[in-house]
DNA sequence: AAGTGGTCTAGACCACCGC
DNA sequence: CGGTGGTCTAGACCACTTT
């Protein structure tokens, strides 16, 4: 099998990337049948008019996604469509995308505080250091299903134009916001369990205390490697699930 | 900052990758200090007498891990320890990890039975089509903090020694388990959320029926892209989280 | 202008698989 | 044995940042 692909050489974007999007395409598209091989990296290279290290790299992104399988002196395979088949009833995959598309939010608070012991220790910031705090919760249909809880390292909410702060953040995403104030949210270490909502969650998301909630707290930073904020968010677990690819086993 | 790396060229370790351990060891260790810079690829490759892609290779690698940050016309900086400092209470970081480092187990049930109409359809078989379920709690610290339920395809389980089989679940993982019967589990896709617990689970984990869980759900492959089983786990909420980094932002 | 990382090339040799 | 993917080399040119 070896799809037709077009590269445009004074394109800004990488050829591997190019290629790793279009031939992601062929396959979701059915262009390239679940269980068929690929040409080999030689062919492939040559009908692509690129070198082999060029096409691996296209190659090793959709390996890397799950759409082939590599072996050894056998070739590389599109693998069961189930695969990338994505859970039913799920949709969000995580909550950096979720501040992107919001749909509504409501603004509970937004203050500057003094952070919270935990939280001056994950900012690496001084005990007591004045952070901004902003309480929002989410709603999607028209129903809360998130309670999210943000503090900003000072260096980071300084850029951000405190008066509109609450109006905007009705309309926008935090990341939004940050990134329009040249800060740019690059990788986060998050960690994921599961609480008991208590009597304040449970008001704002619309559920009886006690009932289950996944908990997620983050620790953001951006592309230099500041620490940006830390949040702690609260999701109505009928309505939010998280789903993701874990490689290797 | 060049850290000294030690290469074996005749071991079969690829080179990138005994480069990226040792640097991931100096920096660590705190021998490379947190936001020095690196020197720049050339240099590197040089004195690690690699080439420049082979350099670059393992830098991505710890790039990849949040370790570093590279910015174009500026450099190669070590990011903050706190990037990689690890969540406080979290252990486990996913169950395929869980699976391989087993403290004790116990084993609820064996049996070979109908799969349920989700199962199947995960499994991609016929409804009420034979399968090998297995039930089991697990402990650590001499506490309980899981509940698992397997269901495996036939064409995994035919493998597996159903005389022994509970016996070997007591002392060994399922995935060493099936490992060794030839069947190489690959990649899964999981979702994760929370639940409350409900009278059979809070039973064998010990806590109060209502009281949250992580739930986890799992359709797992093996390195032919064919699926293994699905698996369903709930988590006591107060002894087990899931970290992660999530990129871009 | 100088220096950095980002991309790409055209080869090479090797390890593994199936015939 | 021939064919496959896995690794590695020694260059080249470009885009971006800083001086």
């Amino acid at each position: 099998m070896n799809p037709t692909v077009e590269i445009d050489r004074s394109s800004p974007v990488p050829l591997y990337h190019q290629l790793a999007t279009q031939l992601r395409g062929a396959i979701t598209a059915g262009d390239i049948p679940t269980g068929s091989f690929l040409d080999n990296e030689l062919d492939l290279a040559d009908a692509w008019h690129v070198s082999r290290p060029t096409a691996r790299r296209a190659i090793a992104q959709l390996v890397d996604d799950g759409l082939l399988v590599r072996r050894r002196g056998v070739g590389t395979q599109v693998v069961s469509a189930e695969v990338r088949r994505p859970f039913t009833l799920s949709s969000l995959h995580d909550d950096l995308d979720a501040d992107g598309r919001a749909p509504t939010t409501d603004v509970i608070d937004v203050t500057h505080a003094q952070a919270p012991a935990h939280v001056a220790r994950e900012l690496e910031i001084a005990p007591a250091t004045r952070v901004l705090y902003i309480e929002r919760a989410r709603h999607a249909d028209g129903r809360p299903f998130a309670i999210i809880r943000n503090w900003l390292a000072d260096h980071a909410a300084e850029h951000l134009d405190n008066d509109s702060l609450a109006d905007s953040l009705t309309g926008t995403g935090l990341y939004a916001l940050l990134r329009s104030a040249g800060i740019n949210p690059h990788r986060a270490r998050q960690r994921l369990g599961a609480k008991a909502a208590n009597e304040h969650e449970a008001h704002w998301l619309e559920i009886e205390p006690g009932a289950p909630l996944v908990a997620m707290h983050r620790i953001t930073h951006d592309d230099t490697g500041r620490i940006i904020e830390v949040a702690d968010t609260g999701y109505n677990a009928q309505l939010y699930s998280v789903e993701m690819s874990v490689a290797h086993g």
